[in-house]
DNA sequence: CTCCCAACCGAACGGTCGGTCGGCTTTTTT
DNA sequence: AAAAAAGCCGACCGACCGTTCGGTTGGGAG
């Protein structure tokens, strides 16, 4: 279930968003993942909702205002949501696939805002909350690089360039919203719970019994 | 260097493109890339082309036509690319690693027509190209996906799903246009060849000294 | 019963979009 | 030199864009 209102930032008076409203962001966050933000007008959107053009304009001041929710929601809870599950404490090789599979997890729940916020708002650099949204991208880019570093000076990972090496694992990820299919036979979280299987010990069959400190789950 | 026409389907009859044309593609091909297809006007190529609107019109019948044989040539050329490099008959890990670096060499070279036929077009259900150039896609991955199978029969890879395993690959290699500077300190190829380092053997630390069929270069 | 206001709508705004057309140059062909 | 073709442009079109505005409704507060 794709129950927006967690992910979105509340207005300043903190009350929980109304019916309205809501539907307005899941239209409009469903519309957008499918044709991008210039590929939908406001038509589109109050068609959908079964309301006039000029209702929008109600509830929002602008189109972007309408994007920009979902987009820093996104981009925000992923984060909060994988720091949340992170154990510093524990094996970097463990936190590297809770990083994952949480990163997985939150991304089947809230796959249109994702592909909604991923589709637009990169190339676009006239928002000044594009700023903030970028920031908490890093945030979450450094959680994994300092997970991978992590990995690399207690033993556990090879010597490697971290930024590369994230770059990498966050390819694989954020590739997903492209092929992913939710009645397919693995979840999102069962993909890259696979994606760290190959991420940790590659693809090359072991030449021997080789000792495995974590045991292959499922 | 761009060299646009090289990946440019040519007309029926096979003359080289003349000197507009090929600006016009490699400014569109640039303005694409950076903002979408949507948000570039015939109005912004035309001014950068330094010509009229009109002109343009002279040259394409409407501005699907400008974008068409950019997506369609990257899509087609990046397969074609890439399989006259594969040795078939060599060791799969080769393969794979070739596969790899030579999808590096390419989008290095293609870089700005890559991007704009990647932002494009997938979420474009209306023109008929859509499908051959899906199938041209389909051939890239199934080249993936018959080295991996080819790795899995030898032995040299791990019993896994070649589907999820490519769409690993190309998660990790198709996400590179976002964040790829060509002044960094690693070219394409490169990042690619460590891409290959990490899907392979992938990053934990050997346990023992672990004997490699392909040394290490650089 | 009156007042008010959130919710909502139809109609229209200025502006930009992709695309067209007639005609003016320049080059090439005959 | 004449004709034909290629290259190019300013002016323009209807459609649609995001947005605004004036007005209608219906239910709750006084």
């Amino acid at each position: 279930m794709d129950d927006i209102s967690d992910i979105l930032e509340l207005d300043a008076s903190g009350e929980p968003l109304q019916g309205r409203i809501v539907q307005i962001f899941q239209v409009a966050c469903r519309l957008f993942a499918h044709r991008g933000f210039d590929g939908v007008s406001m038509r589109d959107i109050a068609t959908e909702c079964g309301v006039s053009k000029a209702t929008l304009y109600h509830y929002f001041p602008d189109k972007d205002s309408i994007l920009r929710p979902l987009a820093m929601g996104t981009t925000k809870s992923i984060y909060l949501h994988v720091a949340k599950h992170d154990r510093p404490g524990s094996p970097p090789v463990e936190r590297l696939r809770s990083f994952l599979v949480e990163t997985g997890i939150f991304f089947e729940k809230f796959r249109w805002a994702w592909i909604a916020g991923s589709t637009a708002f990169w190339s676009d650099p006239k928002t000044r909350a594009r700023k903030e949204r970028i920031e908490w991208r890093d945030r979450y880019e450094h959680l994994l690089r300092d997970i991978l570093q992590a990995g690399i000076d207690s033993g556990d990972l090879r010597e490697m360039d971290v930024k590369i090496a994230g770059r990498f694992v966050l390819g694989s990820i954020n590739w997903m919203p492209r092929w992913y299919d939710p009645d397919g036979a693995l979840s999102a979280s069962e993909i890259a719970d696979r994606f760290g299987d190959m991420i940790i010990d590659g693809i090359r069959a072991a030449p021997a019994a080789r000792p495995r400190k974590t045991p292959r789950r499922g």
